[in-house]
DNA sequence: ATTATCTTTGCACACGTTTGTATTTTTAAA
DNA sequence: TTTAAAAATACAAACGTGTGCAAAGATAAT
């Protein structure tokens, strides 16, 4: 184990200042081109690396993204991280990610450790149990680009990623009405969060529109998972109106309801119809094949990405608000 | 947008010296109680936030610590990035992850990037084209702490989680072969890598053992995908010589190969009989149900994190060798 | 040879913290 | 009161880097 050699070790070693070896590092005109490859050469070969602290305390910026999401054990998420890595490297940024792992109390946490650290930007989609922003809201106090996608803080004034859940939830709902089926379920989180509210609401006004009697949601506040998807079919089943077809909101969910059914001996479509709300092969592995809603999780990293680039260059300002919606469509298969 | 406030800030309007405020907030007793409720109570309600930057340029530790996966989109890394998230929140620690996409460029990037930052430590499972491990040495040499897991490089002397990838190939394939299949194929990833490396050598040392004919090996050099098990499925099924069975290496690969022999209608298991690696809920939605090894990824994640833990504590030093293997079970289900 | 211009390097300070030591203030003992 | 001890605070230096400014050195113009 060596010590790390810093600028001053080098100008100690080369008997030149070490402002010159910092200029030489940084290629810097104003320095002799024989001096620079001298400091150059003992740098690489000493394996001096900045240190980064200095830099930043020194004022300038950091090239790291931080990315908070809520479960990273999550096809949707960690599709979008996926991509969004991706996009900020070739822009020269490295993207750090953290998980809230749906808990408020980690989700502050870790936006302190943000800003503690200065980095450069910040996209996020909320926790379930998120329900007070100033943690968010200290980002653009202090100036740290900051944009939402998907799960969204709706009192903050910041760019925001969206996805056009009422519609594509009223369409879905609507197709299922249309097919016949006259009990539709709606399985979803928790209802403050914007995402689950507005599809909550497509669902609602279908029902409405159609006047059919039976409006049954069931919102999910612990982690989706299948074992909340199995437990959630049992008990519509129990009830004494049963559901002849399904909206649910996470691929997890949906596939637990689909064993479930399988168990009971529920089959899909004829007893049970079932729309999935994710883009993954799940679906397609299924049998039969599931009918799900697709939102396209390379547009949301694209766009997302984009703001917050324009962000970091002062294209847009912070605190400036800039929705943008992504149209999602359904992927009609075989469960419906 | 506000200026954040600093210590000195705080001295100043409190007229104390910032000194007593830097002990103010670190709840030293030397300083009068009196003093510090004020100092707590302006720091407060002024949003004040430690730059991290100074405090580690000081000389202290950062309680950041770096994940370094090929691929966040894949179960079994997300599944691990998750519980390590969550046994490090635990433990005070914040868990920031990075994906090195398969890539060796990002990697080194990566790793610099942590360096230069001064992580608390490293986990890490390399890219798929990570030969060279200089980049990991230069972690050792400059004393941060590190761990593999997976995929691990040969040539670094530091501790390591490993899964019986040998053992649990050999017992899969002669289950199989005790099953009665005689042309067993092995689909896997690029064998310079241990861990395919060593399912190849139990998958040979099976067949050897057992006199069987046919030896069929499919590296994957490129991301494991559907698409790619669909086109492994389509290439083995044109040869000469065809398998009445397949192991393969990734939940992806093994549900393209499932889709494809579907669409070429091939029964599974009479016609071709699957086993997969990896546990994910998919294997039961699949109609049969699949065969799957088993690896838990709890079990890795603690043991890493443990490790490292002691690493960091200086319970075990830089350098050490301290290899655990975990041990991967069958799940026997409907494919064979 | 003198001055002017350009190139190259050195100097010093700042960024925000922490911490050993010195200094002041308060309290207790004589 | 004076002195000793204890408590609280102030001072100063350091961590590694970047940058405006000054200084020195080299080259060109007169």
């Amino acid at each position: 184990m060596q010590k790390r050699i810093t600028i001053k070790d080098i100008a100690k070693e080369l008997k030149i200042h070490h402002s010159t070896v910092s200029r030489a590092l940084r290629n810097d005109p104003r320095v002799n081109e024989i001096t620079r490859d001298m400091v150059l050469a003992y740098a690489q070969k000493h394996e001096y690396q900045t240190n980064m602290n200095a830099v930043q305390l020194r004022g300038s910026v950091n090239n790291t993204i931080a990315l908070i999401v809520p479960n990273i054990n999550h096809t949707f998420f960690s599709d979008i991280v996926s991509q969004l890595s991706n996009l900020a490297y070739q822009k020269g940024f490295i993207i750090s990610v953290f998980q809230s792992n749906e808990d408020y109390t980690q989700e502050v946490d870790i936006v302190n450790t943000i800003i503690k650290h200065n980095y450069a930007g910040v996209i996020a989609s909320i926790a379930k149990n998120t329900t007070n922003s100033t943690h968010f809201n200290l980002l653009n106090t202090f100036g740290i680009p900051l944009v939402f996608f998907d799960r969204v803080c709706g009192d903050i004034k910041t760019p925001k990623v969206l996805i056009d859940n009422y519609n594509i939830t009223l369409e879905a709902t609507e197709f299922l009405i249309q097919k016949g089926y006259k009990r539709i379920a709606h399985v979803t989180g928790p209802i403050h969060i914007n995402v689950f509210g507005d599809r909550q609401n497509g669902y609602n006004d279908a029902i409405k529109k159609h006047g059919l009697g039976y409006n049954r949601q069931i919102s999910i506040n612990q982690d989706f998972s299948a074992e909340a998807g199995r437990n959630c079919l049992t008990k519509l089943m129990s009830e004494t109106e049963n559901p002849d077809a399904i909206i649910s909101s996470s691929i997890l969910l949906t596939m637990g309801i689909a064993v479930q059914a399988r168990e009971m001996s529920l089959r899909i479509p004829q007893d049970l119809a079932l729309i999935g709300f994710g883009n993954h092969l799940s679906s397609l592995i299924m049998q039969p094949q599931l009918t799900s809603i697709y939102q396209s999780e390379k547009e949301i990293a694209e766009i997302a990405f984009d703001l917050l680039d324009k962000m970091i260059n002062k294209e847009i300002a912070i605190g400036e608000e800039c929705t943008k919606t992504v149209k999602a469509q359904i992927v009609y298969r075989e469960s419906c």
